[in-house]
DNA sequence: GTAAAAAATGTAAGGGCTTACATTTCTAAT
DNA sequence: ATTAGAAATGTAAGCCCTTACATTTTTTAC
């Protein structure tokens, strides 16, 4: 029973290998009684074909990957999501390709391979930075790819404002008269880390608040590359140790702020706090937080990769969502106090 | 550049096909010449073998497939972050394959085919809860499976005395004078509920307390099968809303005593609560737990794994680990009240 | 009952790779 | 220079399917 092919089941049946291909493949123009019979025999014997022939034979693999490097991370979950209950409703399989970053800089060559080996239709980029170079290279293989959270003009892609998101943070705070803002970040090296960081620095620079490099920090532990309550919590204790510690508080994910929280409390020194990506814990615990739509943006890079796979030739579209301020308690308190 | 096979390269490079192989699959008895024009050729070319011809062609696939219900859910998450780790010390690939629940009961024929298909060289199943007679068909396709979170005596598998957490949860409450105590389950109707509602009723029955069917409770929400804050939120309001509240709580998942937590909050009520699997958020928000050694499960099932892909004969292992119960704040204040 | 049309089935050629075996080329000993 | 043996390369079959095209069987119309 292990391993019964086509043939087998042919055989077994009294009928070619292509009738058999028919009944298993359900196209038309098989007499009704040959195909009881062959699906009774193939199921008999446990057939059904092996996905590496078929895809083989096949141009079609009826597969969409999603390429990422981080698995364990909350953002990805939540757009991981969407993408799953997006793609039930089509007649496509999901498979997932961790790709190891190690901090390194050698994600480009495995990624390059999992297109060059041709496991997918399809594939779903998520977060991994890869520079416009690189991605520019992947085209020549003529593979649709859609980015989610990262960007490159020739290619579909799904992202947010990263930068308008920190700006609300940021004006929040300086509303409220509150001007020694730090910055808890992860990576400050990657280019979404320096990103980020610039985007705090241009929101300071507008409100005529010089920036110190103190209030830039990051927490020691860079297990999942820094997005962890541990890095955050570190961080927060770092700033709390300070001559002068800061009067609120920006992080560029709601894990290290749940990390940061706890920090505040064991220091007995609490700041205003806002995360970022509202992941579903923050409304539980009362963080204050800018939303990223990480299930819709899963959903819609879904339908947009769907999309392109049936029209290659169409101008590649980039979805830029607008990042949402949203207070709960962590914000609350210190202000109103301020006030 | 977009698809060239072997022959592209063996045309160009002026070789057969065969030495192609041998050179991109390093085999050796290869003049060095040889291999530096072919290599040359093929990275011009932007040759890398192609998955689906590769695994057609050898019997091996080079691939170990995690297949799982449910993949944005925490325990998932930390099992996964294991798995990889482990994995990244062998020359394998990781694919995760997403079997719909639907709540409904059509799961094994889905994970039938997959097994069928042969995707992978191996195979590790995440919480499938399939019934034993169903794993016992699958193993007649002779494919290395690990369960995890499960067993069933004819596969290697790894998981954790579900009833000795909640015994231990239930005896800490009780050993501190706390009687009526409640448990928010997810799906209860599911065979792990099932289980866990048994070992809550035992330890009771144990203690001489008679069971309030009234505090066995779930909530409505089941989005993810009921593994959401939302749900223990909505548990937690139910049991508040009680004329003769608990006194104590017990949860079958963390994330669920987020929720629960929260009521709390909302309702000004507080009563001690455990949660279940200690998720790493759970340290910081001061969640007493039973840990689940998630990470640990990853690692030592992909051992199996291996283990299993080169020897099939030896005896199935189960390792099952002892959960351990972590204090923490959710359980100090009141129960020092009554002491 | 016959012939033409329609339906059902079969044949065989790929799809891109690996690998046992055959052949050629090179090396080194005489 | 010759040749045995080693090293390098090539040939071709096979992995399990799909599918265009050819062939056989059944149906339909007269």
């Amino acid at each position: 029973m292990a391993g019964s092919t086509i043939y087998d089941i042919a055989k077994k049946a009294g009928v070619s290998i292509a009738t058999v291909s028919r009944v298993v493949n359900n196209s038309d123009g098989i007499a009704d009684k040959t195909r009881e019979k062959v699906l009774k025999v193939a199921d008999e014997l446990g057939y059904y074909p092996q996905a590496y022939a078929q895809g083989l034979a096949r141009k079609k693999k009826n597969i969409i990957m999603v390429v990422v490097p981080v698995l364990s991370n909350y953002f990805f979950m939540e757009v991981l999501a969407g993408i799953q209950d997006e793609i039930s409703n089509y007649n496509y399989d999901l498979n997932i390709f961790n790709v190891q970053s190690n901090g390194k800089d050698n994600m480009f060559p495995q990624v390059k391979n999992i297109i060059k080996r041709q496991w997918a239709d399809g594939y779903l980029f998520i977060s991994t930075h890869l520079r416009d170079t690189e991605l520019e290279q992947l085209q020549d293989y003529d593979m649709p790819i859609t980015l989610i959270d990262e960007s490159y003009p020739g290619m579909d892609s799904v992202s947010v404002d990263n930068e308008e998101g920190i700006e609300k943070a940021m004006n929040y705070f300086l509303e409220n008269g509150l001007t020694r803002i730090a910055i808890i970040s992860a990576m400050k090296t990657s280019k979404p880390g320096r990103k980020r960081i610039e985007g705090y620095e241009k929101a300071l620079n507008e409100a005529g608040v010089t920036v110190e490099e103190d209030l830039i920090v990051t927490g020691d532990s860079m297990y999942r590359d820094g997005f962890s309550e541990q890095n955050g919590y570190e961080a927060m204790i770092k700033l709390l140790e300070l001559p002068n510690p800061p009067q609120a508080c920006f992080c560029t994910s709601d894990i290290q702020a749940v990390g940061a929280m706890k920090a505040m409390e064991e220091k007995g020194m609490e700041i205003p706090i806002i995360g970022y990506d509202d992941i579903t814990i923050s409304n539980y615990i009362g963080l204050s937080t800018i939303r990223q739509p990480m299930y819709d943006m899963g959903t819609l890079a879904t339908k947009k990769l769907m999309k392109r796979m049936k029209n290659r030739e169409a101008e590649p579209e980039h979805k830029v969502f607008a990042p949402e301020l949203i207070l709960r308690s962590s914000t609350e308190k210190e202000i109103k106090e301020k006030a």
